[in-house]
DNA sequence: CTTTTTTTATGATTTTAATCATGTTTCTGC
DNA sequence: GCAGAAACATGATTAAAATCATAAAAAAAG
């Protein structure tokens, strides 16, 4: 008799909006919102929506991870961005009506609202405040993206894998234990962020291992040494 | 005695406009528009606004080219997008009131206009009808740096050289002769961009040459063969 | 609880592209 | 026009990472 919080309650008491780019609305715009969005639980690994289909509503993630990834022609996935709760999720291939250039697909159970198309475009004409968190959603996704780029340009593929690893954990954070990374990818996943073969990814996850940077415990990995992970990454700041 | 067009007779009968972003704006906004920006000529290799400054106005180019380039730390430039007349400049740490994450580089004379920091976000929250537009370029940038991701993870040095050639075409365009590209960018410039060793590029552009995929002419490059060139680019499409 | 499939692991080999080295051509400033 | 610098070119060598191959471990299916 699992719930999904959001559809008992609505968005007023929603605990993720606070945290997502409607955090701007007031009580009464909050109302109109829930009066236009409906829920939708899904279970691992579905598609919440699929490459070349065509957007009728923004996603808004209340619980679950999620990865959105594009097929390269020879079948090889890319991995192009994690979302969390609290984000949106579809906003660009909507925004710029256009088909939906990647898929999402779930990488764990997941409850996911679905906001009216019309009722967005309206509610962001209305509103330039969330028009404007919308905006700084995507120019942050814009930034990671070409930083993204020029790792893939002028790393190595160990260097990409440290990065990864610390990506992760600024995507979703740690377990209880403080130094688990909370969330389940598989080696193969995890190459298709860093752009590189399963295999290059199985082995330098085991040498993280060996030299004690990373215990590995099946796909949870804990991060045990992170000054020497983000020297590894050869990160500047 | 060359002016510029724009200082001299207003954004209203300025010829870039129309394919600009503030296409959208009514002869009234057009004329508000005009009274808060200010424009300059710059010389080729002049930086428009460089990696880790404020912004304080958005660019809009009336003329020339400009390469946008991050510099990783050993010191290696990216090439990040190109942009030409007609193109908004330095929209992405404007919108999101952050310091700009690379720099903007003139790769000929150009004429730029600069508009006001607020004037434009007045004029953002005044015309939905603008951000709109806005949006959408920041949208286009966003899909055009996810698929250099893919690129950049999935396809050899030689694959993307040709897609690099295929991007300038799509960029730029030809000369009055209709197969030579409309730009001028060193070798290492190319490589920068393709992701590569200005070595590796220069074999690779000297063996298209040899194939007759293009013809190289000091700076210059035509493409002879697009339909192999787009083989070798390895394109879905 | 087995059987089958998938995922993880690791070694050997090959391919790709970077790096190093050197020479030539083209551009730039005087 | 000439000197020096920058850009272009090409060969040789090395390094990095993909691919191929095989096997163990784990997960899923029956």
């Amino acid at each position: 008799m699992k719930n999904n919080g959001s559809i008992e309650t609505g968005c007023l008491h929603c605990n993720v909006r606070l945290s997502s780019v409607f955090n701007v609305l007031d009580q009464e715009q909050t109302q109109e919102l829930c009066a236009h969005k409906s829920c939708a639980v899904y279970k691992k690994g579905q598609y919440v929506f699929t490459e070349n289909g065509l957007p009728n509503g923004l996603f808004c993630i209340n619980s679950g991870k999620i990865k959105l990834t594009t097929t390269g022609y020879d079948g090889k996935e890319q991995i192009l961005r994690l979302v969390k709760s609290g984000d949106i999720l579809g906003y660009r291939a909507l925004l710029s009506n256009e088909r939906y250039h990647c898929s999402a697909i779930t990488l764990e159970d997941a409850s996911i609202c679905i906001i009216d198309k019309k009722y967005f475009f309206d509610a962001l004409a209305a509103s330039p405040k969330l028009m404007f968190e919308v905006v700084k959603k995507m120019s942050h996704d814009l930034k990671m993206a070409e930083d993204h780029i020029v790792s893939l340009s002028q790393k190595n593929v160990r260097e990409r894998m440290a990065e990864a690893l610390l990506f992760l954990k600024a995507t979703y954070g740690f377990e209880e234990d403080n130094q688990t990374l909370n969330v389940s990818l598989s080696r193969e996943e995890i190459a298709d962020y860093v752009g590189t073969s399963t295999e290059s990814c199985i082995r330098l996850l085991s040498e993280f291992n060996t030299d004690k940077l990373i215990l590995l415990k099946g796909k949870k990995i804990s991060i045990l040494n992170l000054q020497k992970l983000i020297q590894t990454a050869n990160i500047e700041d």
